[in-house]
DNA sequence: TTGTAACCTTAAGATTTGTTTAAGAACGGA
DNA sequence: TCCGTTCTTAAACAAATCTTAAGGTTACAA
């Protein structure tokens, strides 16, 4: 799953690109100056970044250079203009790529997809996935960090594998042998029947706010363990 | 340095590039078809690649999947055909970015530009990355120094490798095993099992104010080591 | 309503993992 | 060869995590 921050001024070119990119694994985000922009990328774990060049406020340039000074995913620029010296500057300034206007719809997903598959190449060894997202918990393979509404809580490695296998499939129902098997391996050596609920109430007392009314990790009686996005 | 390799089966092409790429940084090596190129990149240190699509012996295309399956340098495409789909097969196969002929001089200047700030900037193990950083923390290959705040810190080889793969991808977890198989190599002579620890330790002691209370090198328990931005 | 099986909760002991020393082995340069 | 540096090993210790077991609670179906 990758964050995308697509930013413009004008509502129609956001929104075209939206549906552009139209892809189960991108979550897109959207600001309209530089300024929202900055923000966005503080707050959010983004990816990669379209970027217009001209926008009120802060255009896309400036915008740029405060973005590199902390952080380094790829920034698409998007211009109207289609000379030269525009996409010159654009590219020494630290920009990885950029579209001109108007856009392909086609070229637009495939740079994307270029660039997103040429950072995590580079960035985190082959390995898709590292990224998951349900609800307000966020867990990263890389770093084994989770957060849940942007705290961080630490977890113990089994109690982490049990929530990965869990937000991998995100709504789907695990049996407790299931996971057992899956978190253990294959060839686990007899463990007792309930060491499984004791790792998911240890998982509920970190992520939920009342573990004894879960709002992520739901159980379905007589199936197994599921997590679910939380709203309610 | 960066070692360039242009690729064409026209002559009159590569020489026009090798004009275009005239840059004192700049290391221009050439090859008239993907077998050549292949054998290039296995022999030399090439940092970034412009391959033609149409060549005899080995088009551009094939070449480009060999390379990739066990590097990772940029690879911009020289295509004359300008239709839309050829652009996007080849930016989903594993291109980076694509020139279409005829070149703009000053395009091809910049694009390689960009490709190989955009290179260093993310690292990588081939990669000519020679200074990294990471909060208080400065490590130049090139030199084999590394400064803490300012003051320099005497390191062993074993204790600047661990550091190094430790900076390469700040805030990712390695487990002692791939810490193990990364720094001795992977036909690593069975070394004790808290060798590694001890290297740490060791690395704690010159880098961290409070070895006790690393602030740098933090372990995850059951997971392994990484390195953080020390801002606690 | 009631019994049963599924699930929950708790805490303590067992196990695994990480830390810290120190000593001796291996290595490399003078 | 000798000496200083670096690497590895081992052992004792500390800390975090895992498992077990026992008793409690909840949901379902007859």
């Amino acid at each position: 799953m990758y964050n995308i921050l697509i930013c413009d001024d004008e509502k129609d070119i956001v929104n075209a690109l939206k549906i552009y990119l139209q892809n189960p694994d991108y979550r897109l985000f959207e600001a309209h100056n530089g300024i929202e922009a900055v923000e966005l990328v503080q707050k959010e774990t983004i990816h990669l970044i379209l970027l217009d060049i001209m926008m009120p406020q802060m255009d896309g340039i400036t915008a740029m250079a405060k973005i590199r000074e902390e952080f380094n995913m790829p920034i698409i620029l998007l211009t109207a203009k289609s000379e030269d010296q525009d996409k010159i500057l654009g590219l020494n300034i630290g920009a990885d790529d950029y579209i001109t206007k108007p856009f392909n719809p086609l070229e637009v997903a495939a740079r994307v997809g270029s660039q997103l598959r040429r950072y995590t190449r580079l960035g985190s060894g082959a390995a898709a996935q590292e990224l998951l997202t349900v609800g307000g918990i966020e867990l990263d393979d890389n770093t084994k960090c989770v957060t849940v509404d942007g705290n961080q809580v630490n977890l113990t490695p089994t109690e982490f594998d049990i929530l990965k296998l869990l937000m991998e499939y995100p709504g789907k129902v695990f049996s407790p042998k299931e996971i057992y098997r899956k978190v253990w391996g294959e060839d686990a050596l007899s463990a007792g029947e309930n060491t499984v609920a004791v790792h998911i109430r240890h998982l509920r007392e970190k992520i939920e706010i009342t573990p004894n009314e879960p709002r992520y990790i739901k159980v379905i009686f007589g199936q197994g363990y599921k997590i679910e996005k939380g709203r309610n």
